[in-house]
RNA sequence: GGGCGAUUAGCUCAGAGGUAGAGCACUACCUUGACACGGUAGGAGUCACUGGUUCGAUUCCAGUAUCGCCCA
């Protein structure tokens, strides 16, 4: 830009790239933690390297990018701080089906190439993600952009662990954990989905054993459970019943055999078995089910593993043995039927556990992992909520604090190991000397920061003993929990352990976490803690918490269901600055979903499409600015003198002013959709659609003034031309946080500012409190009023737009008639009028009888004396809607007033407005009584 | 089973103890020297239901219904 010849529509695509790459090349988001300013931090969510950008990392990006644009412009010392995290679990999925493909697994690659291919496939793909980020305008520093698994996390991981250990907050244990078959790994509680699915419940039959009391047996042969598992039973090691189920009171105690195994089990009482479900007796399989491995603890049952970790059935389940688990349950069905077990079947809905990112049920399974004591560190968060200066984080909106405090109060442990090989390796190494290699569950460990810490530790630890020397060590294969390490991002990306870093101690801990609700588990809870474990501190001030983006439909986008909006394919239609105008302006009941309206066979959207339109409608308020300011820029033209000021001036001031204060206050406290539409009202509704109408005529000179008219309307021009330059120039820097990349662009265009200078740098318009009027805003509003009654009485009347009328208004106020004749040229302009003449109630008397449209608008009348033919009944009709409208209004008033009560308890200023309003309203049907019966 | 949210114009959503707003869509007119991605005017709602508090409730409280989410 930026030419007085400009196209008539805003092209977002050239204009947003060029923006995008000159903020980068020239480092203007690229902190110096020696710079001036109170610092303000904020680090991304960072998106998973396997993954393209979908809605919801656009709708993230726009409300972070909105806050940290603006505590630019306010002049703090920002840091937002971008990467990816390295994803375990879905980047080796991926790889595997690669080598799949190539007919390979990856232990025929062995750990070393597979991890080789795994950071050649990052490198390839790795970029995509935050290459999609860039085109949203993204004002991240770039040059500190970081990945969960570079040298410096990676330290920072190692560190964490062995600290925790150091603490006896890691241990490592056998126990039920979630086993998702499709990724070979135990996962954790989180990564378990619980879905309905409709299964079968079959009831069996399981023998008491011959020799049991028959007293006890009352003639009873068998008792019956009921399963939704029955491959498990071959697992089975109990069967329970409520204690106070006088049915099987006497049968406790006694045994059953196992049907298929043969297997004595004993009946056993426990509190948590239901006895209104089904027969009152449950199978109890402590090795494959968590409820049932609580009931063998407290009855010291044997734990009997019978499926193998790939999800088939191992030696322990006879001949069941190698079938996968799901035949293995038809033919244990099938076996139990002939046996004649099989009491009967039928249909059931039932929740199972599915594996988040294997999308198969999750098997719990017995393994021995590595868990983090949870309780102690959540203990230190659930303290800083309670803290005395206020809860930290402070979240917003607040109810989701109970969510996360909930979360915290009733915690598990976190199972933290996961049998990959994409990941941070655990720093643990075995003392396999003894096991020829092997590890086992027994196998003695030392933790350390490197192999050479971790000799030396074991070398110390085991001298003297039985082991070997030197001590042979194996260093654990399994890797972290992928969100081990996105927990400590708060602070491993500024620099951690490293307690001196510059950015650390710069820019720690971080102002605002913005994410949506659906990771404050994952992710936010787990950063509290491991900052509270390792900083001593909350990592974050504020979190800020929204919706999910929801599609047409209203369901949540996912890939799986296919229903994701690709926010590419909307910045190439409407550009970037639309789509993140629309997503902000969408979100003002903040926490909230989101709703995208969308059309799938055209890839429009009518939201986004009505934000582009805004921009386009900015980028012709600029145009005509440009037009209009003879070639100057707001600096040359400098502050209007105050004296010189016309009403339209004074009011546009005003308003902006209260608009600089307001969007100040929303962008500051996260009211982001608010700021939204109250810049969008007031740069179309007020600057465009009032204060450039009102200031057109003055901005062209007619060229035959001379003398002293001319001097006085080129001062008036000139005081036209520094409001009008004012007013945008702020209205631009007030939208940047919004629309970074058009306001940037009309902002050069109006400022003639060299390219090397950016808004984005800039500071935000100092509010100026003296221009704030009420009284003139109130006034103006009237005036906005009276203009619209006349426009209506002519479009009512059916009067052609060119069509010249005269206006008489009528009012006994008299600042309301000073008003109306100040503006009376405004108006003229405004309403096509002929002449505008403003009386007063008598001198109206004596115009009675003259034909003319009337309207009222408060207590003001307005007249149209009217030659020719108009439509005199649309005109009655619009009248009787007046009158119809001040009548209902007159009984409700009247009705409120008519009551004691209210009259007696309400405040006394609602009162004396409620009177006020009655009189206006009587005054307003009386004129339209009057109007109609002249009309007849 | 426990908890949270939503229910306002045809659609998407704001709102606030004093008789309801916006955008889109719709209707009519307008290609007027910034903008038809536009302008002017207009039509459109028993604020889910039932009680309670209050002079006054769409707004606050309780319950009901429907939808959605989270946790067990």
């Amino acid at each position: 830009m930026p030419e007085a010849n400009l196209p008539k529509t805003y092209d977002p695509a050239g204009t947003e790239a060029r923006w995008q790459q000159a903020w980068e090349t020239s480092g203007a988001f690229h902190p110096d933690p020696s710079a001036a300013g109170e610092p303000f931090s904020v680090v991304i969510p960072p998106p998973n390297v396997t993954g393209s950008l979908h809605m919801g990392h656009a709708f993230n990006t726009a409300l972070i990018d909105t806050i940290v644009r603006f505590q630019r412009l306010r002049g703090r010392n920002v840091l937002c701080l971008p990467g990816t995290d390295h994803a375990s679990i879905a980047v080796q999925t991926i790889l595997e089906k690669q080598l799949k493909a190539e007919g390979q697994r990856k232990e025929d690659l062995g750990r070393a190439a597979f991890l080789e291919r795994a950071w050649a496939w990052k490198a390839e793909s790795g970029g995509t993600i935050v290459d999609q980020l860039r085109r949203l305008g993204y004002s991240v520093d770039w040059q500190r952009e970081r990945f969960t698994l570079d040298e410096g996390c990676s330290q920072a991981v190692i560190e964490a662990f062995n600290r925790l250990h150091e603490q006896g907050l890691i241990y490592r244990g056998e126990y039920l954990v979630n086993w998702c078959p499709a990724s070979g790994s135990a996962v954790s509680d989180l990564e378990v989905e619980m879905k309905e699915v409709d299964g079968h419940l079959w009831h069996f039959r399981y023998p008491l054993t011959a020799g049991a009391a028959t007293a006890a047996a009352n003639g009873r042969t068998h008792l019956e459970v009921a399963t939704t598992r029955p491959e498990t039973l071959l697992g089975d090691t109990a069967v329970a019943v409520n204690p106070n189920d006088p049915r099987y009171a006497d049968l406790v105690g006694q045994t059953l055999t196992l049907p298929l195994v043969g297997r004595q089990i004993p009946i056993v009482a426990d509190d948590h078995v239901d006895a209104e479900f089904g027969t009152g007796c449950v199978k109890v399989t402590p090795a494959h089910d968590p409820n049932d491995f609580a009931i063998g603890q407290r009855h010291d049952l044997p734990l009997i593993t019978v499926m193998a970790k790939d999800g088939t059935m191992n030696g322990a389940a006879g001949r069941f043995a190698g079938l996968d688990r799901f035949e293995a349950r038809k033919a244990v069905v099938a076996a139990m039927e002939a046996e004649g077990f099989l009491a009967r079947v039928e249909p059931y809905r039932h929740s199972v556990p599915f594996s988040d990112r294997g999308k198969v049920p999750v098997e719990p399974l017995l393994s021995t992992q590595w868990f983090v004591k949870t309780e102690p560190l959540a203990a230190r968060c659930r303290q800083a909520l309670d803290a005395a200066a206020g809860p930290e984080p402070r979240f917003v909106p607040e109810r989701w604090v109970k969510v996360y405090r909930d979360w915290l109060t009733d915690i598990r442990d976190w199972c933290i190991s996961r049998q990959l090989w994409w990941g941070h390796r655990i720093p643990a190494w075995f003392v396999v000397s003894e096991t020829g290699g092997v590890i086992t569950d027994s196998t003695p460990y030392v933790v350390a920061r490197n192999a050479a810490e971790a000799r030396a530790k074991a070398e110390a630890q085991f001298r003297g003993g039985t082991h070997a020397h030197p001590v042979v060590l194996e260093q654990d294969p399994d890797a972290l929990d992928t969100w081990f390490s996105s927990g400590l991002w708060p602070f491993s990306t500024l620099g951690w352990p490293d307690q001196e870093a510059a950015d650390l101690q710069r820019w720690y801990p971080t102002s605002v976490l913005v994410t949506g609700f659906d990771i404050i588990f994952f992710w936010v809870a787990r950063m509290t803690m491991m900052a509270g474990a390792f900083t001593g501190r909350m990592p974050f001030q504020d979190v800020v918490i929204h919706g999910l983006v929801r599609d047409e439909n209203n369901r949540k986008m996912s890939k799986s269901a296919g229903n994701g909006i690709d926010p590419l394919l909307l910045i190439d239609r409407y550009g970037a600055d639309a789509l993140r105008f629309a997503l902000v302006r969408e979100v003002a009941g903040a926490g909230q979903d989101i709703r995208l309206d969308y059309d799938r066979k055209s890839d429009t959207s009518a939201t986004v499409e009505a934000s582009r339109n805004f921009a386009n409608k900015l980028w012709n308020a600029t145009r005509f600015a440009l037009m209009n300011l003879g070639g100057e820029s707001p600096a040359s033209l400098g502050e209007p003198d105050p004296a010189a000021l016309q009403l339209a001036d004074r009011w546009i001031l005003s308003r902006l002013a209260r608009v600089n204060r307001d969007t100040a206050e929303r962008y500051g406290s996260y009211g982001l959709g608010e700021a939204a539409k109250g810049l969008y009202e007031f740069a179309w509704n007020e600057v465009c659609d009032w204060y450039v109408e009102l200031i057109k005529r003055r901005l062209q000179v007619p060229s035959e003034l001379e003398g002293t008219a001319l001097a006085a309307a080129l001062a008036d021009q000139r005081t036209a031309r520094q409001v009008l330059a004012k007013v945008l120039n702020e209205l631009l820097v007030m939208l940047h946080p919004l629309m970074p990349h058009l306001s940037e662009e009309l902002w050069h265009g109006l400022t003639g500012e060299p390219q090397a200078t950016f808004l984005a740098l800039q500071r935000w318009p100092q509010l100026d409190s003296a221009a704030l009027n009420d009284v003139l805003e109130d006034s103006f509003a009237e005036l906005i009023e009276a203009i619209r009654v006349v426009r209506n009485l002519r479009a009512v009347a059916g009067l052609k737009p060119a069509q010249p009328a005269a206006v008489q208004f009528v009012t006994g106020r008299a600042e309301l008639a000073a008003l109306l004749q100040d503006a009376n040229s405004d108006i003229t302009a405004l309403t096509r009028a002929e002449s505008v003449a403003v009386l007063d109630p008598t001198a109206a008397e004596a115009a009675r009888g003259q034909r003319a449209l009337a309207g009222v608008c408060g207590e003001l009348q307005v007249l149209l004396p009217i030659e020719g033919l108009v439509d005199l009944d649309a005109l009655r009709g619009r009248l009787e809607k007046d009158l119809a409208k001040a009548e209902k209004e007159i009984k409700g008033l009247a009705a409120r007033l008519a009551n004691p009560n209210f009259a007696g308890k309400a405040p006394p200023e609602v009162v004396a407005e409620c009177r006020v309003n009655l009189a206006e309203a009587e005054a307003q049907a009386a004129l339209a009584r009057g109007r109609l019966a002249e009309l007849g």
